[in-house]
DNA sequence: ATGCCAGTTTTTAACTGA
C-alpha cells in the first residue's frame, strides 16, 4: 500500500497538479491539508474518476483537511477529542477549525492533520497550537487502544530537530523550532508512535516545505515539517519512504512537497 | 535545472502562511 501526505495550499488552485500527481505516483491513500475550500466544494468528481473515495473536512477560506482512498474508507471522524478552538482578536468566541480528519482505509487507521501555525512565540495562536497538539496526543492515545496499523500524517508546522531547517541561526526566537513545540511532538510519540523518516531525492535532509519567495526552492532553503508518525504495526510494515520534491517544481505548485510511504502489510 | 510569493474572500485591500 502506498500512502502519502501533502499540504496542497488550496485544492482548487492545485487541482491540475494534484490530478497529475495522483495519476503518476498512484498512492492508495492520500492525506491532504490546506484545502482552502468548504467540504461540499471539494472536487469529488475529479478525484472520483481516478478511483478515490473522499472524507473532506473544510469550511472555506482557511485550513481544511481530507483523506482520499482507493482501498475503502470507513469510520470517518472529523475533529479531535475535546478539540480546542481559536479566538481571533476581533472574535467574540473561540471557534474550532477543520484541522483533523480520520478514516480507516484498507485496514489502516489514518489521520490527516494540519497543526496550527502559531504565528509568533507568545502569540495567542502559539498557545492555541500547543493546546491543539495536546488534543491530538489525547486523541491518538484513545485510538491506539486498538492494535490495528495507525498513523498520523500531515503538516505539523514543527521541525523536529535543528537539522530540519536550512539554517537554525535564522530561526532564533521563532515558532516551529521551540522546545515547547518539540516536547509536544515527543509527547505524541510517547503514546506509542515513532516517526517514519523519509529519503530525500536530492541533498541530505528531506525538506518538505520551501517558501515561494526568494528562490528558496532552488537554493534548498527548506524545512522538514510534514511528518508521519505510526504505531509499531504501521512502522514495521514500511518498505520505503521519500519526499517527492519533483512535485514542488515548475508552475502552479504548492509550497509543500508530498511525503510518500510504501507499506507491505501482512 | 530549481527560477525570484500565492491563496482566499469580508475583493481591488486584508489576512494568512512559516
Amino acid at each position: 500500500m502506498r500512502i502519502a501526505t501533502w499540504n496542497v495550499n488550496s485544492v482548487g488552485a492545485r487541482l491540475p497538479r494534484l490530478l497529475d500527481w495522483l495519476s503518476t505516483a498512484g498512492p492508495d491513500v492520500v492525506c491532504l491539508q490546506e484545502l482552502k475550500c468548504a467540504a461540499e466544494a471539494f472536487p469529488f468528481d475529479a478525484v472520483g474518476e481516478l478511483g478515490y473515495e473522499v472524507a473532506a473536512h473544510g469550511t472555506g477560506r482557511w485550513n481544511g483537511v481530507a483523506v482520499l482512498s482507493k482501498v475503502g474508507l470507513t469510520d470517518v471522524r472529523r475533529g479531535l477529542l475535546d478539540e480546542p478552538g481559536y479566538q481571533a482578536d476581533d472574535a467574540e468566541a473561540e471557534a474550532t477549525e477543520p484541522r483533523a480528519v480520520a478514516a480507516t482505509c484498507g485496514g489502516v487507521r489514518v489521520w490527516s492533520v494540519y497543526v496550527p501555525n502559531g504565528r509568533e512565540v507568545g502569540h495567542s495562536h502559539y498557545a492555541y497550537k500547543l493546546r491543539w497538539l495536546d488534543a491530538l496526543r489525547a486523541t491518538a492515545a484513545e485510538e491506539l487502544a486498538e492494535p490495528r496499523p495507525f498513523a498520523v500524517l500531515g503538516d505539523f508546522n514543527i521541525a523536529p530537530t535543528d537539522a530540519d531547517v536550512w539554517d537554525i541561526a535564522e530561526f532564533a526566537d521563532c515558532t516551529h523550532v521551540t522546545e515547547a513545540e518539540r516536547k509536544a511532538l515527543t509527547a505524541l510519540a510517547e503514546t506509542g508512535l515513532s516517526e517514519v523518516y523519509p529519503r530525500p531525492l536530492k541533498y541530505d535532509v528531506p525538506f518538505t516545505y520551501w517558501d515561494y519567495r526568494a528562490l528558496c526552492f532552488p537554493k534548498n532553503r527548506g524545512m522538514r515539517i510534514d511528518l508521519v508518525y505510526g504505531n509499531p504495526a504501521f512502522t514495521t510494515a514500511v518498505q520505503d519512504s521519500y519526499v517527492d520534491r519533483e512535485a514542488r517544481k515548475g508552475k502552479g505548485t504548492s509550497d509543500h512537497a508530498p511525503v510518500v510511504v510504501d507499506l507491505e502489510l501482512g
